[in-house]
DNA sequence: GCGCTAAGGTACGAGTAGTACCGTACACAG
DNA sequence: CTGTGTACGGTACTACTCGTACCTTAGCGC
């Protein structure tokens, strides 16, 4: 009585699947290949024939556990839709898939094309989409500036949100915080892309603006 | 013929030392213990004595490889002295040194008190205090509104250079992106916390301003 | 000189990534 | 239906690492 054999996709979403529990279960320094193998019934050689180490198969995995993001909130005004952004961001960041995400960028952080993959499956560029969408509705509701549509400009909050937690260690980031990177920082730096602002003639010799290009 | 036998301090500084050369011949990753024990001519068991975990002991070393930073810049305006603070940054970060600093931050992420000495022995402090005062000093020439020294705003154009790090792999930032984060984000932003500015009286909902709190 | 502390030496436990080898089930061709 | 190749399952193994245990011995203060 031998087991029935799985082979090619199957097998490969099995180790997907068994590599996901692993990594939602114990994290990515938990995630050890041998406990995967078990748990998705095969062994070693089938995960290896596929991924070429540890962290490829992880980040494929955790495309497993990222839920899809919702579309961007509809507050009505520019400083409410930035805050619901970036609280969901909060929440996101600082849930258990969360914290497998950071663990996984750090894990890839010198490795470029598991940190492109590792983005899609977060779906970084609906996120970023999001944010220029709301800017672009600031805009049309008169609240913002045509310049505040940057890419850059739309990128600080999040960057922002990123640097708490690199600064701080683990735990979520509190509210104030999030209020205040708005209200100190995003919100006056779509303010003062309008031409007006303070000092738009003084000191400061800035040549001609550089064009914008995405990242 | 038995060797001198070392104690104390001076046991510590050649593990210190030995740990430091170690960290920068194969970087974090390469360090193992029992190299370090070798090299600083002594065995494991006087490292654990000292230190609870290999993170520890590098978290440590890395201060005989930073060196002192340089006072801020003093080009005469705004715009000048952020680049020029930026470029040394980035220059900073890219450099072997910074590559073991970003190995060992990615390694300390889930260790705040870690995190902390880390931050001391790279000097984070000085840096910061240096992006305060190249706003101070733009504000006494009228190159800035008072409001703009503000501790979040100083350290933006830091958080933006790290997430660019983040995003990308290894490589250093190109120095357009540099101007791009002073040109489109950091000078608007200075301009914007201005009272004056694009729709200061328009839509968005902002509540009595809260108050500064260094991170 | 004596004794306590801490150093040196060595060995070991436990765990992990990745590789090698072999027999066999499955798919597919003829 | 039979032969053949691919790839799966099983298992063992290499190489390496952190961290600990244990014992002997050298310094240092008294």
């Amino acid at each position: 009585m031998t087991a029935r054999r799985r082979r090619g996709e199957e097998l490969e979403r099995a180790i997907l699947r068994a590599a996901a529990e692993e990594l939602s279960a114990s994290g990515y320094a938990g995630m050890t290949m041998d406990r995967v193998a078990r748990r998705a019934g095969t062994n070693k050689n089938a995960i290896y024939r596929r991924w070429p180490n540890r962290l490829a198969l992880a980040v494929d995995a955790y495309a497993h556990l990222a839920e899809e993001p919702a579309p961007p909130p509809a507050a009505g005004n520019l400083r409410d839709e930035a805050l619901a952004l970036l609280r969901r961001a909060n929440a996101t960041w600082s849930s258990p898939t969360g914290a497998i995400l950071r663990e996984l960028l750090a894990a890839a952080s010198d490795e470029p094309e598991l940190l492109d993959r590792l983005r899609d499956r977060a779906g970084a560029g609906r996120l970023n989409a999001a944010w220029v969408e709301v800017l672009e509705r600031a805009v049309a509701r008169g609240e913002a500036p045509p310049a505040a549509v940057h890419p850059r400009v739309a990128a600080v909050p999040m960057m922002l949100l990123r640097g708490e937690y690199a600064l701080r260690g683990v735990p979520s980031v509190p509210d104030e915080v999030l209020v205040e990177i708005v209200d100190e920082v995003f919100l006056p730096l779509v303010r003062g892309r309008g031409a007006g602002g303070w000092g738009a003639t003084s000191g400061s010799s800035r040549p001609g603006a550089p064009s914008a290009s995405a990242p």
